[in-house]
DNA sequence: ATAGGGTTAG
């Protein structure tokens, strides 16, 4: 008996432990490697007799496994082998050549080949010719198949792609749609697409990689199981594998609607595929239309509104992705995104709801915002800092007649919370109330916050009492608590320990019940008035109501005890964090690095450094702006190394973190921008004007401090020509300048004067 | 939602 063997020693160990190369071994992909270095079949597709698994190579039970697998496989008579190790080799050949059409012809007549062996189900082209052959049939496809003999081959075309797509990937199929499409045969790209979605099942990825649908709008009026039900057989897609060509072929079924002009259609498609194309990808997709613009551009139009469509019919995933884009880096996508929004509202071809409540004003209206999609609008913006945007969006409301609710108010209660505004937040407050709004827990929260943080704490204990006498039941464990604890923060932010322990008591007494999160308010105040007595004393409370200490929990004392010099304490309070299955994240590691700093030597320099990478390779902790913020003020701080070594480290971060795309805080700036005027470089002062440039393009507001680094700077360095440029830009930006800058525009303007004069008499 | 890590006081 004649059967094909895969040599054990190219196997992989590890690869051998799963299933899917058993798989590969038996559609010849090991031979199939071989084949491509040499042109021509080589002896790994044998004649020989089983192999024998070598003795320590694998455990027994998996030997085992592996010799039954292997003697179950199918085998094939040596003269179709022959035939089959020549037709991979005709095969690569022509696909080298990028011969699309004559690798399709090959590839067909093997197929029928197989076709006519017994068991034939498991032989197919190994995995590699198929990539392969794929490539060129997406690149040359759209070409070469809407030629005569392109044409002749049309079933050969569509047998492949699918078994492309069951196995590698579905762009092809994606191609053939297009083709149709371009071919203005719209209706048989969508039969193709139905044709594979009944052999492949749901174009859709892996649950772990879709958002929860459970939040589908309720008056969605999407029809329930549509034709993606079908199960997928397991071995067709791995769990954790997802093919991008698969979002092209759903968007080339929303190409064939946007075709026929049945924009309802084109949304369920794609709503129904449970995908979200990424720009990337529906960038790759409308290139297949470049030869076509008018057809590029109706394509465009449908794909964008059936992907903010099909966002905006997920409330959860909508929130989610405004907020993944309220970002400084991505505010302008925010934007974008918005503004497609307010077009699918109030634009010619409205097919958003502005509320549930409108949907059904019209048929073609597909989905709607509720209050959270809004509020998540405006939260970000907030987030931003786009004041002027989150005031866009409560007229947007007005415009759509729709009354906000308490959730949008918070929000505005919250950002000025934030900015510590309370005269501001009060007023706010005050429009809610005389809008007939009943304020809730959140927005007696934000309130109270807002208060107890600008420094109004009689104003913020009155308030608090009227939560209590209000809504504010001592038995809403879940909803008071934040209150409460909000209201302890406030005290013990002014060190009011007095009240804070008075609360605390009440709490403990007469509920909400103090929970993680007040003891890490209390451990935050003791850490700061470095009294490790009070702190045990809290530790112990904690433990008496048997709750356990998180990140936050050994974060804080960390910092704790290294401001008071406890060098062994990361050592200590990291084993103990692994004692306890805490993991330690960015505010551990900066923690860490902040007191590296704060040692003001080049080891410590390096030791910081170290824990930079450290911390992202082996705990795989990303670090942020405050880490990167953390080392650059250290550098800065005294005069412990070299200006030049400085700068260079400097140099070096800021590459790192414009790579990593972290984005740069107010506070990084202004060391930045501190940094760039005291170097020793000549240009150092363009520097600092970059950064501020920087600054406004991406509305990082700029106060007291910034004006006051950048003027003292320049004038250090007499520039007043910039200086006078950056006063400028201040008045410009509305700010009002404190006495000690007034004083300093002042000395600008008379060296800016003093220096045209003497330009002039030159 | 509320807690932890980065600037400086002109």
């Amino acid at each position: 008996m004649l059967r094909p063997v895969v040599r054990p020693t190219t196997l992989n160990l590890l690869e051998q432990l799963t299933p899917s190369l058993v798989s590969r071994a038996r559609s010849f992909s090991q031979p199939a490697e071989n084949l491509k270095r040499n042109g021509t079949p080589t002896s790994s597709i044998t004649t020989r007799g089983p192999r024998k698994a070598k003795g320590p190579l694998v455990d027994p039970d998996l030997r085992e496994q592996i010799l039954a697998a292997s003697q179950s496989r199918r085998f094939l008579p040596s003269a179709s082998l022959t035939k089959f190790n020549t037709a991979l080799a005709q095969i690569t050949e022509a696909t080298k050549a990028h011969d699309l059409l004559g690798a399709l012809k090959l590839w067909q007549a093997l197929e029928d080949h197989l076709r006519t062996l017994k068991n034939s189900d498991v032989r197919r082209l190994p995995d590699s010719h198929v990539r392969d052959l794929h490539k060129i049939f997406v690149s040359n496809g759209l070409t070469a198949l809407r030629t005569r003999d392109g044409k002749a081959l049309e079933k050969t075309a569509r047998d492949f792609a699918l078994q492309a797509a069951k196995h590698h990937s579905a762009e092809a199929v994606s191609v053939l749609m297009v083709l149709y499409i371009q071919v203005e045969n719209p209706n048989a790209a969508l039969d193709f697409y139905n044709e594979c979605i009944q052999v492949l099942g749901p174009l859709q990825p892996p649950a772990s990689l879709i958002e929860e649908s459970k939040d589908a709008n309720a008056n969605s009026s999407l029809p329930k199981g549509s034709d993606f039900g079908l199960a997928l057989p397991e071995e067709v897609v791995s769990p954790d594998h997802f093919d991008p060509g698969r979002v092209s072929a759903v968007l080339a079924g929303v190409a064939a609607h946007a075709m026929l002009d049945n924009f309802k259609s084109a949304f369920d498609l794609y709503h129904s595929a449970g995908i979200s194309a990424s720009s990337f990808r529906r960038q790759h997709f409308l290139q297949y239309f470049s030869q076509n613009p008018k057809m590029e551009k109706k394509v465009r139009l449908y794909i964008d509104r059936v992907i903010v469509a099909s966002i905006v019919a997920r409330p959860i995933s909508f929130s989610k992705h405004i907020a993944n884009l309220a970002d400084l880096q991505t505010i302008h996508k925010l934007q974008s995104f918005y503004n497609h929004v307010l077009d699918g509202i109030f634009g010619p071809e409205p097919y958003l709801a502005a509320s549930p409540s409108l949907l059904s004003s019209s048929p073609n209206l597909l989905a709607a915002l509720d209050e959270s999609c809004w509020t998540a609008l405006q939260t970000g913006f907030i987030k931003c800092d786009r004041v002027e945007l989150a005031a866009k969006v409560w007229d947007d409301l007005a415009r759509a007649q729709i009354k906000p609710g308490v959730a949008m108010w918070t929000g505005l209660l919250d950002s000025h919370a934030r900015r510590r505004n309370s005269a501001q937040a009060v007023q706010t407050w005050e429009m809610m109330l005389g809008e007939g709004i009943q304020p809730d827990h959140l927005s007696y929260r934000a309130l109270i916050q807002a208060l107890m943080d600008d420094g109004q704490m009689e104003a913020g204990l009155k308030m608090f009492k009227e939560y209590q006498q209000t809504i504010g039941g001592r038995e809403l464990e879940e909803l008071g608590r934040p209150v409460y604890n909000t209201m302890i923060h406030g005290f013990l932010r002014r060190n009011q320990i007095e009240y804070a322990a008075h609360l605390l008591e009440d709490m403990r007494k007469h509920g909400p019940k103090p929970d993680l999160i007040t003891y890490n308010t209390f451990f935050g105040y003791y850490g700061r008035q470095k009294d490790f007595k009070a702190l045990s004393g809290v530790l112990n409370q904690m433990s008496e109501s048997n709750i356990t200490g998180d990140v936050v929990t050994f974060s804080t004392i960390l910092s704790a005890l290294l401001t008071v010099g406890r060098k062994d304490a990361p050592s200590t309070v990291m084993n103990l964090m692994r004692k306890h299955g805490i993991q330690p994240n960015v505010a551990t590691y900066t923690a860490i690095i902040d007191a590296q700093m704060r040692e003001c030597g080049e080891p410590n320099l390096n030791a910081a450094l170290a824990l930079l990478v450290k911390m992202e390779k082996e705990d795989g902790i990303k670090p942020n702006e405050v880490t990167y913020t953390a080392i650059l003020a250290g550098l800065y701080r005294g005069e412990w190394i070299s200006r030049q070594k400085a700068d260079l480290v400097r140099s070096k971060l800021v590459q790192r973190m414009r790579a990593e795309r972290v984005s740069f805080s107010l506070t990084t700036y202004h060391i930045l921008m501190r940094a760039a005027l005291d170097s020793a470089d000549e240009q150092g002062h363009i520097d600092a004007l970059d950064l501020l440039r920087e600054m406004e393009d991406a509305h990082v507001p700029r106060v007291t401090s910034t004006w006051f680094i950048l003027l003292a700077g320049l004038m250090r360095r007499d520039k007043w020509d910039a200086a006078h440029e950056v006063v400028g830009k201040m008045i410009n930006s509305g700010h009002l300048p404190s006495r000690s800058l007034q004083l300093m525009m002042k000395d600008v303007f008379a060296n800016y004067r003093a220096g045209r004069v003497v330009q002039q008499m030159h």
